[in-house]
DNA sequence: GGTCGTATGATTGTCAACAATCCGAGGACG
DNA sequence: CGTCCTCGGATTGTTGACAATCATACGACC
């Protein structure tokens, strides 16, 4: 870990790339809400470049899943559908079951275990200040930290659109949310069980919280929707979606 | 199911958006071999179209992390480094597992069930006339399909790069695979094993034989490395991977 | 002989203008 | 009165040209 371990990418990174990131922060934190449409000219002049770089930078979004295009009508934030939320914690439970079986079976948990112990402490010292937002966004940073501890780089790369829609399911349900899930004693201790377990090196301990954690999530989010048991409302019961 | 079930999408897809799905095709196939730098003015002149949705469908596969771009320098297709047949693999496993799930808890079993049949019919008929290119390709239909009928939008988009990187090792590592795994009666039976136990609503043997399978290839195509005991060879033990 | 500076060639990154398409309002017609 | 057609405005899609950057090869210098 010397001073010049991370000297190596003087290759700054590609415009569209910055722009990209820019764009998912800006539907991340709700700057651009579900449904906003994209207007190439307006977003091009706010961001002091022309319109090409803006448009590789949109389909990067698009590929991601973030956007949707209608040709010749323009590109648009994607609004989330009752049942998406089902759907992205369903992907978010695969990904971070993998994620964390990659750490326990060859991983540096006492690592781990402490990266997380910051993000929830973090959440901790958000709830003693009454700062809802800081407090999801520990929340959200534990499992980002969990899932690039993997070392896993498809791991990672799918997740950031998974977190990205989960704080925007967040965020649209927000009133829902709050008056449902008053208790962020709970949600601390959820995540410090996790890291117990981590540390106690008891792999099916972790797991079964995980999916605990991603099915209470679920139950919050979603009234009446389940990932154990059964489909979620609005599931093509007899067949494929079309999409 | 009428005869206009499927007429609504009369908007064509967007230009980036075909050219990215040929450029996907050109890398699954080999025509676009791993290390290969995409000249933009020869693509373009291919495709018979400008620079301009060129780049963007190029900023797609970026993103899905297919392409590596260097800048002022061009785009690559992305070389697998050995530690990457065990990233995808372990990827692929959580995302099968997830659709598994999915479909046995609230999918129509019996109807996904003779998709896979399919499938499976046509890897069996492209053993018997010693076609290894045929079978691989229903093979990872078999795998597409099973994806694409749990429904989920996020796991099909998911899987899709996952399923061009894992073609990209077959063609990669064709010589190891061939030698090392001459039974295709193995493969089908595998298949149909978990086509079996999908029809007798046995999700736990379901869910073995998927991590079974994908246990099998992976030692197949990188041996001495295994996803349930440990982790791959070239993986940092000590921490998190720089990109 | 080895190393450094420089010129060249090609490639990527960026931009502004042109063409195609679509939505909405307004009016004509049955 | 309802429907259809048409036109205007705006937006996206595409193009070709210009500027910036980098790799390579060659020659000068130590």
């Amino acid at each position: 870990m010397s001073v010049l371990a991370d000297i190596e990418p003087v290759n700054r990174e590609s415009t569209a790339g910055i722009i990209a990131r820019q764009l998912r922060d800006a539907i991340m934190n709700g700057s651009l809400p579900p449904g906003t449409q994209l207007g190439e000219t307006d977003l091009a002049a706010r961001f002091q470049v022309s319109r090409g770089p803006l448009r590789e930078a949109m389909q990067r979004l698009v590929s991601e899943g973030l956007l949707r295009s209608e040709r010749h009508r323009g590109l648009f934030v994607i609004d989330l559908e009752p049942g998406d939320v089902y759907d992205i914690y369903s992907a978010r439970s695969a990904i971070e079951r993998a994620a964390a079986i990659r750490i326990m079976r060859g991983g540096d948990r006492d690592r781990v275990a402490a990266m997380l112990d910051d993000a929830v402490h973090a959440m901790a010292e958000a709830d003693q200040q009454d700062d809802p937002a800081a407090l999801t966004e520990a929340d959200l940073r534990f499992h980002e930290e969990l899932i690039e501890a993997s070392g896993s780089r498809r791991l990672t790369r799918m997740a950031r659109t998974l977190l990205i829609e989960t704080r925007m399911c967040l965020s649209a349900l927000q009133e829902t949310y709050r008056k449902s899930y008053q208790g962020a004693d709970e949600r601390v201790a959820e995540h410090n069980q996790i890291i117990d377990a981590i540390r106690q090196d008891d792999e099916e301990t972790v797991l079964a919280l995980l999916e605990a954690h991603m099915e209470d999530a679920v139950q919050r989010l979603a009234p009446g929707t389940s990932l154990t048991s059964g489909a979620a409302p609005g599931l093509p019961v007899g067949g494929v979606d079309i999409a």
